[in-house]
DNA sequence: CTTTTTTGTGTACACTTGTTTGCCATCCTG
DNA sequence: CAGGATGGCAAACAAGTGTACACAAAAAAG
């Protein structure tokens, strides 16, 4: 009665993974999430749920696909945007600060992740990580940005930059997203870690590499 | 009736918070356990938690507490056994990584917590942090190793390096404590993530610094 | 020893949870 | 337009949840 389905397909389904998402934003921990909340904060009812997840470490995977497709987003725009390299590092870190502004909860939720319950979850993040850090590896070699550095070496600096941007994220959801002084700082000291940690693989193999 | 009280004072609130690490460290997230899991993990009624906790959170809190003397122990092991400077990160690596497996509970906890769900216990692990990487600062000034530095940039480097540590208990609670190959990958990989951060702060000044 | 404070117990209640089952509206395909 | 597949709804249930209350043993205080 009332009225019943006017919506497409996949629709619910989208609702449920940004409901998630949403309770996510307002702070609380994916892990400690049920059914009945999600649906409820879906405007759904709970039997809905199971049409398209058979629980709730399902719906994280599948965010988890989702999350792929923002980061590939967010790796597009940054190949575009940074073309001469002396500002790589600075708007690099700009582009990550604004696509994290822009979907904040994604960001929060692959922050949890990390360290989440589901290890399923878990490794899925990991393996973004990795394929960002690969990436990342082939631009710079591609550019012949890293040209004294071995592909070992120049793996283990881009892991390490992935890493630190990632760390990143928990200064970020620490703070209010329009609190932009705050951003501003963060932004700063992340890109001051890059870097640093450029100069360290810039001087690698000639001032240490112990044996 | 059958056997009732011999326990001596604050032994109920041990076991309470050895409980909740113990659930933590069989790979539930903190977010997720409720006062009843946790007091029948403990052996203890429920109604027992009220006795030495508002809530969740609270315990949480104080779990944050004994974390910080777990590390405290931690840097004093590391200022007595890290004493020629050659050696220095390989050693302070490996005794943070035994630390981990001594206490991986609590290490588990803290990684859940950076971007866990209580406001006030993501502050406090924060806060320890920042503790710790001002330690560390004073103690390469001691030492007399980062004098070409500014007190900003040794602290920046101090905080990256705390960073790179810590991000690298994501790696290791992702690996059964009793796999030594992986274990020790994950040990040699975080030492040269340090090498290379400390081989930037060598040539920091000299080789970059934009203005 | 007596009194008070602390700490653990048992029972109880109202509420939320995950999941099942049956029903119907809509969409897709032929 | 027929018919099956898809996706949403309502009602129901057992199990688990947080919390309150009253009582009792032990420890601390006098």
């Amino acid at each position: 009665m009332a009225e019943r389905k006017r919506r497409k397909p996949g629709e619910t389904r989208e609702k449920l993974m940004e409901a998630a998402l949403t309770l996510v934003g307002k702070g609380r921990h994916f892990a400690s999430l049920g059914i009945r909340e999600v649906t409820r904060q879906a405007g759904v009812v709970p039997t809905a749920f199971y049409r398209h997840f058979r629980n709730m470490d399902d719906l994280g995977l599948q965010l988890v696909d989702e999350l792929g497709l923002v980061l590939r987003r967010m790796m597009r725009e940054a190949r575009q945007n940074v073309l001469q390299a002396d500002k790589l590092m600075e708007e690099s870190v700009a582009i990550f600060i604004s696509h994290v502004q822009q979907n904040r909860n994604f960001f929060i939720f692959m922050a949890q992740g990390l360290a989440g319950e589901s290890r399923a979850v878990q490794e899925g993040i990991r393996s973004e990580l990795r394929f960002f850090s690969s990436e990342l590896s082939n631009d710079l070699r591609r550019l012949r940005l890293a040209d004294h550095l071995s592909d070992a070496d120049l793996e283990l600096t881009c892991d390490l930059v992935v890493r630190t941007v990632a760390f990143s994220l928990t200064d970020l959801i620490g703070v209010s997203p329009d609190d932009e002084y705050q951003v501003d700082q963060i932004k700063v000291r992340t890109t001051r870690f890059l870097q640093l940690i450029f100069v360290g693989a810039a001087n690698w193999r000639t001032a240490s590499r112990p044996e």
